[in-house]
RNA sequence: GCCGGAGUGGCGAAAUAGGUAGCACGCGCGAGACUUAAAAUCUCGUGACCGCAAGGUCGUGCGGGUUCGAUUCCCGCCUCCGGCACCA
């Protein structure tokens, strides 16, 4: 018989769907078990190599899970609002509804032909008004929380897209999407207060088993600081400005301070005097410089005075300020104090010879003279000795971090506060193809009020074009019908809000619609929250680890804050997989033309050969080029598991052989699934195969290695699981166990080595005692002329695995 | 610059509570068997150098160190990938 991947895969895929097998049921008295991956964007393009490899990680995973008698929630959706279907409507003219329904189609069709354990009956699309009925009811949680609110605010606008991007969009001062320099635009923007999270967010990593990785990028991008700011005067103007500083234990060492050229107090400080032409000309340069992206790029710093002092609250003598290119407007106050103490600082000072006062130096005298003499900035290290203030002369920095802040405080120079990287969220964007935000503005009620919730979803009007307006508002402003309403609170006249939510917003709670999709009262019930939530592993990408991540514990933190979700994590456990790389070892985009098409394979080799390739190609969180010869390698593995089960018999005197082996395999197929570790569990089952095929295998042991093999390849699994005269599908099979004794070799091969160089092997019992060992090495012919005349130093036997002896 | 991760055969990679590196597995390549032939399949070989061979020497990015023994641990570098990037 011959395998024939079309029809077996077919006929699994059919059996699956009409029996429902996968289908998680809500009321349930077994342990839960949810795995998550993330949710496709449905593009026009259908799916990519990259999506099975995660989501056939999970699937194993998944599968594996049902076996071992867990019921199981294994999802999947679509993140179907979004840029690149709103930009084809736009060339193309058609409704991105319609577009998106057809990319649905196709993507749904080749996700099953993978043969993925999804639920498919709790399938959600984000663009759906069933579903972002509730985005924007939780949209409106956070307004009526106060976490929602409109600012005017410098914003980083694409002229390509036309559209306002989040910090996160923005790449090396480019767009994200189209790569167009990035430009800063004041709006009035949608922000979510995300910053009110920020230390929640942080300890909430705490309590999560998340790759090293994403906890240390999550925790960079909060960026939690934790210093001074000083409370001080603007000479002769009497405005108070503060200034931070997370390293105060230097603070005596300020002779100077910078203020950011976008600063609105510059103005106020050289107006009407003779710094104002010059500081406003050069002001002007630097932002212009700035919005260009063309600063981080050369990294000279640039700055001018601007005729003006700070009244140093340490008593020390009045700062000149500096309009300074380096200093970050958004970020503490905009206004530094500068010291010898700091790089940047010191670089400035000496670029435009403004005096610097060193208080630490080295403990070697002769490099404190250059710190004296001022040859370099000598700063952050933990030995350095202080010299000022005079309560703390002699004492090491790396030790007075928080005495000196204590100081500061009963000095009253300044206080103690926490700074954060992180900004609000940006969270409208001027586009069509979002939720639409339930808010309309009644100049009555001078207030932006909320729809209803029972009147929600506030649905997506049809519109002629799609085209952002030139003015940079979503096509919807263009709806006057639509715009124009009443507002509910008063019945007055009122409009609508025109921008959309971000394609964030439906990813940022996917994951709790999936535990009640269909939920028309709730955007999921309590009772179904309770069972399945938190999501028990989450299989993604790194790319998303500061974004939707972040972003969706940001609301699960939020709901459940207010009650509404029982966990305050949403992700016990996230892991992330490698990027597929193409054959030449580039990246696989479009332009490149080197996009392989899963169609094509699943065609040519069938779905189990591409399942088994994703695990097989290489260690699975890291980067593998696709290899159109190791997938063969893998069909063949394929083809030889098919002839073992229709060619091989029984051959009885071998069954002690490979009843270990089975075991063994058994064994590290199990551990190294919960490991990820994918390629190695292969690697062991076609050991096992390439065995079986030498000394032919028994029912039992044919069925045990098909059960192990099932999650990898679950179609063949399935068939030659039936051919063996069962009724019933393979994943409702218990998981195989092993016997750790039989998991032991009896007899292993003894290494002799001669100072630490193998010089010969024996075949002995694996527990032979530790004198017969050494005696036995001693006595080998091939060790004798190595020891031959020479002191024996000491023997050392290592149970297992070898003697080593050591001669002089 | 800072923070992660990684450097091992012709290639993807195995092996790290220190213990046979690469006869884990797979690909590729070479030879052979089967075949009229090809494909498929099966068998054997495949780090470098020396040697007819037995065998030996060198080899896990580079330089040191600890150890009977280091891909694994420590110190100092180099290169690549990912992230952050004037955050005071």
């Amino acid at each position: 018989m011959n395998y024939d991947h079309k029809k077996i895969e077919k006929k699994w895929q059919q059996r699956w769907d009409e029996q429902g097998l996968f289908a998680a049921k809500n009321n349930d008295t077994r342990k839960k078990f949810y795995a998550l991956i993330e949710f496709p964007y449905p593009s026009g393009e259908g799916l990519h190599v990259g999506h099975p490899r995660s989501y056939t990680a999970m699937d194993i995973i998944a599968r594996k899970r049902r076996m071992e008698g867990y019921n199981v929630l294994y999802p999947i959706g679509f993140d179907s609002f979004g840029l690149p279907t709103e930009n084809y409507a736009i060339k193309t003219g058609r409704p991105p509804a319609e577009i998106t329904k057809e990319n649905i189609a196709n993507f749904t069709r080749q996700l099953k032909r993978l043969g993925f354990s999804f639920d498919w009956e709790r399938a959600v699309t984000t663009s759906d008004p069933s579903y972002y009925r509730w985005t924007q009811w939780i949209f409106l949680q956070f307004y009526k929380h106060g976490l929602a609110y409109k600012a005017k605010m410098p914003i980083n606008w694409c002229p390509s897209c036309k559209i306002g991007l989040a910090n996160e969009e923005v790449v090396n001062g480019g767009c994200e999407r189209c790569g167009a320099p990035v430009e800063e635009r004041e709006r009035e923007q949608w922000m979510l207060a995300i910053t009110k999270y920020a230390d929640k967010l942080l300890d909430g990593l705490k309590e999560v088993d998340y790759i090293e990785r994403a906890k240390v990028q999550q925790q960079h991008w909060i960026g939690r600081s934790e210093g001074v700011n000083y409370r001080q005067t603007i000479k002769d103007l009497n405005i108070t400005v503060e200034a931070y500083d997370s390293v105060p234990q230097t603070f005596m060492a300020q002779t100077f301070a910078v203020i950011a050229p976008e600063h609105p107090l510059v103005q106020r400080m050289i107006e009407g005097t003779e710094y104002e032409k010059p500081v406003r000309a050069f002001v002007e340069r630097i932002i212009k410089k700035k919005r260009a992206g063309k600063l981080d790029l050369e990294k000279e710093m640039e700055g001018i005075f601007t005729g003006r002092y700070v009244e140093n609250p340490f008593g020390t003598g009045d700062l000149p300020i500096w309009v300074a290119s380096f200093v970050v407007a958004d970020y503490g106050t905009g206004f530094v104090n500068c010291s010898a103490c700091d790089e940047r600082d010191f670089a400035f000072a000496k670029k435009y010879n403004i005096p610097l006062h060193p208080v630490m130096f080295p403990q070697d005298p002769v490099e404190a003279e250059k710190i004296r003499n001022l040859e370099y900035c000598y700063h952050h290290d933990e030995n350095g000795i202080l010299t000022e203030p005079i309560e703390f002369k002699g004492r090491k920095w790396g030790e007075i971090r928080r005495d000196i802040i204590k100081y500061i405080e009963q000095q009253g120079f300044g206080y103690r506060k926490v700074q954060y990287k992180l900004r609000d969220w940006v969270f409208s964007r001027q586009r069509y193809w979002g939720e639409p935000i339930p808010l309309v503005y009644c100049d009555a009620c001078v207030a932006w009020v909320p729809i209803p919730e029972d009147q929600l979803p506030l649905e997506l009007p049809k519109v002629e074009k799609y085209q952002p307006t030139d003015t940079g508002e979503s096509p919807l402003a263009a709806m006057h019908d639509w715009v124009q309403t009443t507002c509910p609170k008063c019945g007055g006249p009122a409009r609508r809000e025109t921008d959309t939510m971000p394609n964030w917003a439906g990813s940022s709670w996917y994951f709790l619609r999936y535990c009640d999709p269909k939920n028309k009262k709730e955007f999921a019930s309590k009772k179904a929250l309770q069972y399945w939530t938190p999501v028990d592993w989450y299989n993604g990408g790194m790319e998303h680890t500061v974004l939707h991540l972040l972003y969706s514990r940001f609301w699960n933190q939020f709901l459940y804050d207010i009650g509404v979700v029982p966990t305050r994590e949403p992700y016990t456990k996230r892991t992330s997989h490698g990027l597929i790389m193409a054959e030449d070892g580039e990246k696989m985009s479009k332009s490149r033309g080197n996009v392989v098409n899963p169609d094509a394979v699943v065609e040519q080799v069938g779905a189990d050969t591409l399942r088994l390739y994703e695990m097989f190609m290489g260690p699975f969180d890291q980067a593998v080029p696709w290899s159109t010869d190791g997938i063969m390698g893998v069909r063949r593995f394929v083809e030889k598991v098919w002839r073992l089960f229709h060619e091989i018999t029984e051959s009885q005197n071998h069954r002690i052989i490979l009843g270990r082996l089975l075991h063994k395999t058994v064994k590290k197929v199990t551990e190294d699934i919960e490991a990820m570790k994918y390629n190695t569990a292969i690697s062991a089952m076609m050991i096992f195969v390439n065995e079986a095929h030498a000394t032919g295998l028994s029912k039992e042991q044919a069925e045990a290695f098909l059960k192990i093999l099932a999650p990898f390849a679950p179609h063949i699994a399935e068939e030659l699981w039936e051919q063996l005269g069962h009724a019933e599908s393979i994943s409702r099979e218990p998981w195989p166990t092993f016997d750790s004794a039989l998991c032991v070799d009896e007899e292993i091969e003894l290494v002799i080595q001669v100072n630490g160089r193998v010089r010969d092997r024996l075949r002995v019992a694996a527990d032979i005692p530790e004198a017969d060992a050494k005696a036995q090495a001693l006595e080998r012919e091939k060790v004798k002329p190595w020891i031959a005349g020479k002191k024996i130093e000491k023997v050392v036997f290592v149970q297992g695995r070898l003697v080593n002896i050591v001669v002089t």
